[in-house]
DNA sequence: ATTTTTATCTCAAACGTTTCCGTCAATTAG
DNA sequence: CTAATTGACGGAAACGTTTGAGATAAAAAT
């Protein structure tokens, strides 16, 4: 590995105007400056990150916090999509990401631990559970911290518009001139609860009663439970007309049980689901659902991180809602 | 920030002490290290990575090319696996992972240059295009490499045997009687070339013929073209009993394409796909389709670099191939 | 009682940078 | 012509570790 000090005897001059040189600060002259970038090509030096970090304090370095009780934080589409663009914004500023996890070495450590370990410049967290100790620990600590669809007092949140998402299904659905709507609510979480939020405020707006025999509590990403919930929906006396599935994922559960009894979708009943995933677009009949923004999400919550990292003075901690958009599909049939 | 020698101060022991203590080393009473232990505890100490990767020339950080044309490379789900139980892998051994990509701060750099320039321990490279300079660059360069699905010289390789894949899905299909058999190709790469060489093998044996025109040059992961190349061979005059789609994704298309011609799967036409992703067994008919092993790829490739990085001397280059297993869903009919 | 071993700890260099401060010559100002 | 300014560069400390070689004292062996 050739290092400054490599450099600075070949060319006859210190280390410390090489380094100056080759970052570009003004107290070298632009004759040598050249003659020291040249050799730096030809001996094919790097600068060595650790060594800059142990002085500066910057890694350049960005952790990414994904849980999930599931453990399969990347296979989540959401998840996934929203890191990609994360990650294409993160580095195309000069920041690379790690995932942080709670054990390096033989050592078992706390992600908190971990980030102060590895010197991340900030942390992005993304979980499906907000309230454990390890995203506590974080949230408090003194790392910058951008989190998504969850807000903390003290810290930036970037939130999909979920109660605006649901408005407009409901909406759309009542356009329709659907009066009966099930809805399969996702498991308890914040995101949760301000989707159940926008159901009810825009079903009241729209003079709908929610009949609490409609309102459902499923999961999200879990097809087999809403395979059984959309089949109790089914069966009852007074049907409903419309089903809100907690997930495009989830929902090809809720469709294989309407197909399982006999019936259709949209003549029999009608569905929608929430993501936008490619594969909803796939199916015939095209699900009518509401499409995640994931690039806007992942490309502010990485520029609102830099932006706190390296202006800590100037920004300060906000909510940045992200807002979505209606796909209309052929799930849902017009009855009116 | 808390360092080895406030440790040191307080206790009023040297630094190289508290080092060894808490490193481990034997030569440390054990009354010592446990004060130290405990001050150390007290005081949140958190070993500094950067001073201790650039003394020991080890950071415990696995670098991660994954690239992919469309820039979507988290997005696939059969990288987002594989990467998932790398990830689990590799973190249960004490690594963590970070995304190599080709800048650092504002400087542009290959990567190689930035494996060299973050000091990964090793690299993992998964891609759609192995044939890029810079995927040379990296498994020419002096890093522990391994790679996903692609074979180089003097490099330990993880493959998908889907050579295998293909004719257990060929026998499957043979023994439900089917002889007119159409394969949708991926995009040219060594894998689609394995994969072809698996169906032309396995028909052979079968005494199958591979018509030429029931060949057909298509992607992987896109639906529109298996749409089209789909539709292409139901307007055949003698229609194929069985059509190969690239992969699950893709047969997405292809499925619409064989409802939108008003026939059926599979009582018109039957239907196998490849990769045995999850959505592919919440349709209905559920796919009959190959599924890859990926966690077990992933888990292979973390433990086969990491053997490569912590045992040089007795690790040798090899190319692991994982098995994975047929699905049988309901696309294929029998027909004799 | 002397020597050897062992256990425990310290010294100090090294890893590759960055950066403040100082030096020295050349240029400009007075 | 002297004094002040500027430009270009070097010295050296510092960041937080690790580690082999030495030092010291206590224990064991002779």
């Amino acid at each position: 590995m050739v290092s400054l000090k490599d450099i600075s005897v070949r060319c006859g001059v210190s280390v410390a105007t090489v380094s100056k040189a080759l970052n570009g600060h003004k107290d070298v002259s632009e004759a040598t400056r050249e003659r020291l970038l040249k050799a730096a090509k030809e001996m094919g030096y790097f600068p060595n990150s650790q060594a800059r970090a142990l002085k500066t304090n910057k890694t350049l370095n960005l952790g990414v916090m994904f849980s999930d009780e599931a453990g399969s934080g990347l296979t989540h589409e959401f998840f996934a999509k929203v890191l990609n663009s994360f990650k294409i914004e993160a580095e195309a500023a000069g920041y690379d990401i790690t995932f942080i996890n709670k054990n390096v070495g033989r050592q078992k450590m706390s992600t908190y631990e971990h980030c102060k370990y590895r010197n991340v410049d900030g942390v992005v967290i993304a979980c499906t559970d907000f309230s454990t100790q390890d995203v506590y620990e974080v949230i408090n600590g003194d790392i910058p911290v951008v989190t998504i669809d969850h807000i903390f007092d003290c810290r930036t949140a970037i939130m999909s518009n979920n109660e605006k998402g649901i408005e407009e299904l409901v909406n759309y659905v009542a356009d329709m001139g659907h009066r009966r709507i099930a809805y399969i609510q996702g498991n308890r979480s914040a995101v949760a609860d301000r989707r159940l939020a926008g159901f009810c405020k825009a079903c009241m707006n729209r003079g709908i009663e929610v009949a609490p025999e409609l309102l459902l509590a499923g999961d999200y990403h879990n097809p087999e439970k809403t395979y059984e919930l959309t089949k109790e929906l089914i069966a009852m006396s007074e049907r409903p007309t419309c089903i809100f599935m907690p997930d495009d994922y989830s929902s090809m559960g809720g469709l294989g049980a309407i197909k399982d009894s006999g019936l259709s979708v949209p003549n029999d009943i009608s569905v929608v689901g929430y993501d936008g995933i490619a594969y909803s677009q796939l199916l015939s009949p095209k699900l009518t659902t509401y499409l995640q923004d994931t690039a806007e999400i992942g490309t502010e919550a990485a520029k609102k991180l830099i932006s706190l990292i390296e202006n800590p003075q100037t920004t300060f901690t906000e909510v940045v809602t992200v807002d979505g958009r209606l796909i209309e599909g052929a799930s849902v049939k017009r009855i009116i």
